[in-house]
DNA sequence: AATGAATGAGAATTCATTCAT
DNA sequence: CATGAATGAATTCTCATTCAT
């Protein structure tokens, strides 16, 4: 992970970037070690100097990308005085992501590589787990006040975040993505996830 | 794998039967036409004849299967006489055809790599275009009979399927997938899916 | 070689022109079996039935053609009363056949591959043997008579046919083939080659 | 093959004079990267670092053959302070060169291949016509005097080359090739092109 | 004679990775 | 830290040829 060290456009960062648009336009498979350093500038040396291998860029970005989503998420959930705010904001939160973010959330969503590729699966499931403790850690106590309906993690999971999960997905896979689009439906996602997990 | 015994069992057939089974193992990029060879048992030649390449298989496996699940969705729409048994029931058949068809399942919703790779993409968008325009067609009369809440098609999609989708998805990544966890859950999404969309 | 049998214009006819087409466009390496197929409409079978091989096409082509020219090229000495009608008739009918058989002549003058290609090698070679003899033979005579410079074969050959394989060959790599071009230069090089070789 | 003692043989030389050997065996086409890589000890992929594909090689060899025999003939003609010594010198020299680099003629006139080579082909184009204006150029001043009669560049060419290029043509598809054979040839087709040329 | 599915040896090419400078 | 030539295992794909129908 980059150190806080750095304050500047480092050759580092910008192979990182060079990686991640490479990425999104041929899957990772599908990018080459000189794809990467045509598009960053950097020599095919420097690259392994800093990550060691290919799919260390990948896993690097992954693991980057996913935790800030994590800490963004969680973040939000134990900032929620209100079960309410909680589930609805953090859909909002989701949706303001995708767009500002999209081609780390295209990366994040879209691609199942990272996860499949050798070595970052088990740090990537380990980052998992741990939201999704936390995650279920922050909904459990509104199941116990009785704000919430007492369901499976999955399928809580499943009524919370699939609707906007799948509204982004077909946001990113459409061709013209207008963030507004994406922000626009967040009240009625929010309101609809809601309305999906409170006990009434 | 089906048995050679069966006479309209095909070389064509046995190499699909096999691509998918080495896709899913190793993803489209990780299989090797070698791979696919020793498990069809076909020669390198004639897995060629008949595809011209490993996309092309990887192409004609996912618009088969793709149309396939449009097809049974797209059935029971039309056969129903209801809003609610529609949405509930396109539900409820979603997941047990992940149950049933689950590898072919995984292929479509997991393996992103098919849409990407060249020449399939405008299939794919040509069938699915297709499929939504049905499927739109099909709830429009219930928005204007005052059954459904009247939903921008995205929106009204994502809270249609997002909950189940993202279910399965769940399902078909966990390492015990049990049939009954999925058929299970199929009353509560079904009943979600239908309460975020009826007119209340 | 064709038999005289066969009036009509066969499946056999096809493919050898198909071929000529081939073999002039790819050269004979770069031509596959399938674009032979392609072109003529028969199906590979047919035509591995007809000619055993792909060489054996090339060398069927090559020998009918070379067979072809030669003789007309010694009917032409044979038919001549003197040695200038000889010489500068012969350069004429030379360039007046590539104006004719344009496909034919760049088959035999501009591909040096079924000459190298296993098998044809000796048979062309004998047809080169009995031709050089038959054409000094003829020679011979008017350098005996004192109407030719006594000059080895090479040189002799050299300077008979060298202008005008010159000539067409340039011909034949220029872009707009016209005919008139090659029989408009029949006079200067024809008198050109008997002012080389005659006896001054 | 020079030897790997001179310093500033590099790798890609010896590629080169590993694949002309190669294709002069084999042609181009039956020539294999295997052929070329077990001559130059080069591995397979420092060969396409070098020169990206089998037809790379051809077509790099070609023109590096090609411009190199015009930058020879042009400069006798500029060094030439007559007619005739530019006709009849360049005559000699092309069997000098003939008999010196015979592997590079051999190359460049007798394997029609590279010609036929996707990419070269343009370039080839470009090289002959510089060539072919400056050659014409050189011969029009001995026009303008009424040394030389007055032809379409084409004859002129073919006069002009003609012999020699078919004395060589001879002598290299011939088995045993004694350079005296060709520069003992050179004053009769020297004698025989200015004489061919000149205004009587 | 004709057909075209099947074969498999053989080639070209790619690309992650190393390492000397 | 940077560079890029060199490596070679691994892969995809081609294509002449066979053969059952």
């Amino acid at each position: 992970m980059r150190t806080a060290a750095r304050p500047d456009y480092s050759r580092r960062d910008a192979i990182l970037d060079a990686a991640l648009a490479c990425f999104l336009r041929d899957s990772v498979a599908g990018t080459t070690i000189d794809d990467i350093k045509a598009r960053s500038g950097a020599s095919v040396g420097s690259i392994y100097h800093h990550f060691g291998s290919k799919e260390g860029i990948a896993a690097e970005l992954y693991l980057d990308i996913l935790g800030a989503y994590h800490e963004a998420f969680l973040g939000h959930l134990t900032a929620s005085s209100t079960a309410r705010e909680g589930i609805a904001g953090s859909v909002r939160l989701h949706l303001r992501w995708v767009a500002t973010s999209t081609d780390r959330a295209r990366y994040l969503f879209h691609c199942r590589e990272p996860e499949v590729i050798t070595g970052s699966g088990s740090a990537v499931r380990d980052l998992n787990k741990v939201f999704y403790a936390r995650a279920t850690q922050w909904i459990e106590r509104y199941v116990e006040s009785g704000d919430i309906r007492p369901l499976s993690p999955e399928v809580c999971q499943a009524l919370w975040m699939g609707p906007c999960m799948e509204f982004a997905r077909q946001w990113l896979a459409s061709s013209r993505r207008r963030p507004s689009a994406l922000t626009g439906a967040a009240p009625v996602l929010g309101e609809a996830a809601w309305d999906a997990l409170r006990l009434r």
